[in-house]
This record gives C-alpha cells, structure tokens and sequence, in this order.
DNA sequence: TCCAAAACAGGATGATCATCCTGTTTATAA
DNA sequence: TTATAAACAGGATGATCATCCTGTTTTGGA
C-alpha cells in the first residue's frame, strides 16, 4: 500500500467555495452545516479548518468571492456592453427570466439571499453586501450617463432609474422565488419599459 | 407560601406570536432559539409546546396571524383607503420612509425577510408566503381597476402596476436593510412616480 | 362536588454543529 | 539534504437546540 497525496490547495479552496456558494443559495447561511459542506466537497475537518478557520470567513469569502462575480457576469458586464442601459436592463431580465424558465425552478438571487439573512446579523457581512450593491446601482447609473453623454436617454434621473432597476428586479427575484414562478420577473420588466417609453 | 397561578391560554399564545414574530424579523428564524424566545417571552417550555408543538407551527401561525396582518396594516388598507391607487402607494412609501428615519435602523420587509429564509426550505412556508405575496398585488391591482372604473387612470395595466410596485418595495427595502439607509426607498419612489407621471 | 381535559411547569434526551487539537504528510527554500 | 512551514487528516469537545416526557395545577361542565 503506497501512500499519496497530492497537496492542492487552490483546488481544494476552490472545490469548497463552489459547494458553499451553493448551498448557501439553495439552504441558507444557516441551514448549511459545514458537515454537509465537508461531505460534499470530499474535504476534512482539518483542510476545511484551515482555509476558513470559520464558517463566517467561509461566508465572507463567498459573498467577496463568488457573489460578487456572478453579479459582475449576470449583470454588470452585460449592461456595460449593450448599446443603451435600457436595452441592457432589458437584456438581463429576460436571459434571467428564460433561464430560469428552463431549470423549471427559482432558487432567487444569491446577493438577496444572503443580504436577507445575513445584514443584520454582522456588520461585516452588511458592509460586504452593501458594497455589492452599491457597485451594481453605479454600473447602472454610469451606463446612463453615458448614453446620456452620446446623445440618447433624455432627462432620466440616472441614479433614480438605477436604484428602481435594482429593486424592481430584486423584488421580482423575491417574489419569484416565493412563487416558484418566473412570470412575476417578465411582469415587472414589462412595468418598467411600459412606464419609461 | 400559597400557590397561585391563572390560566390565560389567549394571553399566552399571543405573547409568544408578540416575541416570535420580533425575533423571526430581526434574527430570522433559524437563528432564532426557542429557548431565547421562552426567556423573552416569560414562558415554559411546556407552555410553549402546548401551543405549538413544534418550531415550525410557531413559524407557520407567526405568518399566517402576524405578517399577513402587518401587510394589511401598512399596505393594504391604506391603499384600499386612499383617492387612488398611486396615491395610495406614494403614501405608503414615503410613510414607511418616515417611521424608519425616525427609528434610525431598518429591519427589512417581514415578508420578504422570511419569505427569503424559508420559502426554498419547506413547501408549507412557500406557498403561505405566496398568498400573502398574491393577496398584496392583487389588492393594489383591484384598486387600479377601481380608478379606472371611476374615471381616472389610462391604459395603465392593473397587474403590471402592481407586480412592479410591489416588487420595487421589496427591493428598496432589501437594499434599505443592507446599507441600514431608508433613502433608497425614497429614490425608488421618485423612479417609480418619474416614470409612471 | 367531582372528574376529565386543558393549561402549565420544568427537567431529560438525543442529535447536531462549529470549533479546536494533536498528529502526519507534502512542499519549499536554504 | 535538511529544516521549516504549509497542507491535510480525523477525531474530540463542549455548547446549543428542538423535542419529548412526566407530573402538577387550573378550569369548566356534569
């Protein structure tokens, strides 16, 4: 019997972010034990231990980590890429919405999830999802100033339709997930382009 | 030493749903302990499993008896009650608005915060949540039917309208609750009147 | 008055869970 | 090669928690 191991630390770090930020979407901060995590990465107490010495740093590495890039890949990225803010706002909702349609599920956002349980809970939970959001509402609001800088989008308040945007969709997300139903989502969008046009 | 006590079943109940609909709304509920509700409430265990034998009946009758009627208070009725529907719903906002800069903190939606926490946990949660979700839109779009009836309102969509107000409350409140700043909720308001106005 | 059921008391129990601790193995740099 | 730290293993521990159980008191009806 030859013994190995192959030390990867990387990996394994990587293997357990993807299984928390998972099931802190699916069960909750607190509903996730860190025994389940274990099971389900293939990892130890003690390699668990040692890349997140606890389950709150675990957490604040997922919301830095992997909440924060979903954000950035669902959101941010798409809108700074459409050729007007609207139309990105518009583009993001139905790509959620169709994707959504298809899973046949609705687990909801994973920044309001954890924002819902988690903000006042601890303070540095609360400031690292408030950052996150504040980051979201900018790329919108910046996106319409810069549209309104290229001639198009009249005297929208960018700020004001940014935080509408984020809270419409938010709540639809909330609401959605509630309903285990993707409607609400295209019922919203459908509000905010009938209402701004 | 004589030996007194008198039974107050209604009481009882009442001051345990009192507690657990506080603690549910301000730690959620699976960081909420019933031995921390026993302590805050002033009662036995076995005065609490008496009137609910489990934690998930507690949850279950905090929802269907206290935010369904936290809902109706704030939301509801004020709306029923108002000239119009977007009179209504302007009210409501800046009302909130008002009552969470004068307390200085912000503890979210209790809907949304155990319709977040639970709604993916337990099907029986999910679908009381749901109704309340329902009963909430449906209660504004009637009252958009109702202008309409009445002379006021155009071609504005009753569902719409509502999937959206309700929706873009719930986010603001989120966002509320995370940077503990109830501005947002102002500013989404000012979104939702620009556009609709 | 008497009795059965409801209301309440308070401790027991077993399971769960996050953290910690003591080792062992692997990589790195000198 | 060797020393040192990082990476990993796996069990121990103590605390917490929801539920249950046995017993006592109160209440309302017969």
């Amino acid at each position: 019997m030859r013994k190995k191991r192959t030390n990867d630390p990387e990996g394994m770090r990587r293997r357990v972010l993807d299984v928390a930020a998972d099931s802190f979407q699916a069960r909750g901060y607190h509903a996730s034990s860190l025994g389940d995590l274990m099971a389900a990465a293939g990892v130890t107490g003690g390699a668990l231990h040692h890349h997140f010495p606890t389950k709150k740093a675990l957490a604040l590495a997922v919301i830095d980590e992997r909440v924060a890039a979903a954000l950035l890949e669902t959101w941010i990225a798409p809108v700074r890429a459409a050729p007007s803010a609207r139309e990105g706002v518009r583009d993001v909702f139905e790509a959620v919405a169709a994707e959504l349609e298809q899973q046949g599920y609705v687990r909801g956002c994973p920044l309001n999830n954890l924002a819902h349980e988690l903000s006042l809970a601890d303070d540095q939970f609360r400031a690292a999802l408030a950052s996150i959001f504040a980051g979201w509402r900018q790329a919108i609001a910046d996106k319409v100033r810069d549209d309104q800088r290229t001639g198009g989008e009249g005297g929208t308040d960018p700020d004001r339709f940014a935080a509408l945007t984020v809270a419409a969709y938010s709540g639809a997300m909330s609401m959605a997930k509630t309903a285990q139903d993707s409607g609400v989502l295209r019922e919203c969008l459908r509000g905010l382009i009938s209402l701004s046009t």
